[in-house]
DNA sequence: TTGTACGCGTTATCAT
DNA sequence: ATGATAACGCGTACAA
């Protein structure tokens, strides 16, 4: 087995100083082309790469960034990584991914864990039960740390940092007057447990949107579901109580199971009953109808994200420029499915 | 701002040594109560939490995993990457997480980058560029440096390590052994690009369930699909020319995708055409009809992966356990829904 | 041109 | 009971 090389062995072996061998790998003016000779080919030959610890320890610098996510199997979720790990790579950082699982204790052990070093930021999602708390303090505590802090798509107005966000309201407004200029008058809405801020803005350009145009906002309209839920009785029952001809989903997942009921009580989609979701997975693309949705454009906000994180990172602190936080808005897209009519 | 706070700034402050402090914080014998008490004190108020990094570098041991997969926006992976990351963490264990993207060269920047101090060991499925290529010498060399690896779904024999798979083969067998069951007579194959293991093996796996069943193997049942496709012509002419009553398709995707173009081209699913996939990912659950699909257990697999390499990691090096590689096949589970009809 | 010494934060060993 | 020292691997200011 061949043990990683250190420059000390290097030392020892060519019988010169650790710090002659350091000098001559970085092609110091200071060293006789001779020594560098002799000490690169042998670093060569052994595959000399320095140890990272040792220059995190010496730098105070890791080159690691910490992301926390509620769930990583959410095709959402995924895209904003993908975004942020393509942004990082590039730029020499590596991620380190700790899922929150939408519990407060994990996201708390997670944050404490990685801010004793390991990370130079964390790029973050609020977990849906520290909404529900609206407990911060764990978030307070490294941002006072100096440790930089972007939060993406779950945010909150308690905490001073940067933010990535899509404009949800605005989003939901969108969607919703695409139904109404195809001629929709009684939209209804899918929505989750309002604790979730995106669930709660959502809604909010949902009846911005009716009020616009004139129509009532009628309360029996809205369907609020459990985050997770198994069985469909209760879209059922509404289903069966209800009078709509269209419905805005706040993800493809119930969009997408709403659908199938539909068609299952004999509507047919999209000429009885339009559809329009949120997220542009997997599931709106290849389902059938295929899905009208909103794209929330993962990528582009994990890439922001990381952008604002690592620029802060590498930014020579700077009390005026610290305090400078953005909200960075990104802009959503309405992609055109077959669950909607043109108008 | 709260700076971090070391052992040097709390010996400094209550005038002790720094070894005093280091022991009393661990409740050593040797310090006397008052000290502790002082210490334990100070560190509480502070908040003092010792730095990992130092730590590593100390011990030689990061306690961080690097995991790095061909894409992690595939259900799969995700689902696989859950299992590693809830083991780990429960361990102790923080992930590092880098995309290969599918292609060779980033498969070994990235293990390189990683190879270098910041991680304990690997968890890896191969990407495609190197499975085509042949090319192993990056994890050669990883392993020849006692960094434990554990590959995972997409593996080689050509390297030496702990190795856990699916039998997919099997899996495919007993999927087309269904299908057989229910009276289907002629059934095709969708598969991709053979340079992929896993696609060989599920191709052998229907081949031999075929023969078995005194069925002729017909090399016009079986369409080859790049691996990202947009256009649905070849599929459709396909559908157009050939004869079949079933298909096997090696991913749920192409699944779905099919399942839809028989839909369009007025064949009834599953009464005219069966289809069963690969992976039970949403698209499975929530598409109409719902897919029985091949469950790859990836959150097991994921487990059993970090679990086989935290046990070398943690393991005393001792050269005949390190030999001892084993491979876990993870058992799938046929899982019926609505695209195949009863026997 | 080369080497010495120190520091990054921690722990373990040895001395006082 | 406490402290000094060395070591992990590296980089660099300074001395020779």
């Amino acid at each position: 087995m061949k043990r990683k090389i250190t420059l000390k062995h290097i030392a020892r072996e060519l019988d010169v100083s650790i710090s002659t061998v350091s000098k001559a790998l970085k092609n110091s003016e200071e060293i006789s082309q001779d020594t560098k000779d002799k000490v690169q080919a042998f670093a060569r030959l052994y595959n000399y790469k320095p140890n990272n610890i040792a220059i995190s320890l010496k730098n105070k610098r890791t080159k690691n960034i910490g992301v926390i996510v509620p769930d990583i199997v959410h095709h959402f979720f995924t895209t904003v990584f993908r975004g942020i790990e393509k942004y990082a790579n590039a730029k020499g950082y590596n991620v380190i991914v700790c899922v929150s699982d939408e519990s407060f204790d994990k996201e708390v052990i997670n944050m404490e864990m990685l801010a004793n070093g390991s990370i130079d930021g964390f790029i973050m999602a609020l977990s849906a039960e520290t909404q529900r708390r609206n407990d911060f303090n764990h978030l307070r505590e490294v941002t006072e740390q100096g440790i930089p802090l972007v939060l993406f798509d779950r945010v909150t107005d308690e905490i001073r940092c940067d933010k990535v966000i899509i404009d949800d309201s605005r989003a939901a407004m969108e969607a919703t007057e695409r139904l109404i200029r195809s001629g929709r008058k009684r939209i209804a809405l899918f929505t989750t447990e309002t604790y979730l801020n995106v669930s709660a803005k959502r809604e909010a350009g949902y009846r911005q949107a009716l009020e616009a145009h004139g129509l009532p906002v009628l309360e029996e309209l809205i369907l609020r579901l459990p985050y997770q839920f198994e069985e469909e009785s209760s879209s059922l029952r509404f289903f069966r109580e209800q009078d709509f001809d269209a419905v805005l989903c706040v993800n493809e997942i119930f969009a997408v199971r709403a659908i199938r009921l539909a068609q299952q009580l004999g509507r047919r989609v999209p000429q009885d009953v339009s559809f329009v979701g949120f997220t542009d997975g997997l599931l709106s693309r290849y389902s059938s109808p295929s899905l009208t949705t909103v794209d929330q454009q993962g990528e582009l906000m994990g890439q922001a994200a990381a952008e604002l994180l690592i620029s802060k990172v590498e930014m020579e602190y700077d009390e005026n420029d610290a305090r400078n936080y953005q909200t960075r808005i990104i802009p959503t897209a309405l992609i055109e499915r077959e669950s909607t009519v043109l108008s």
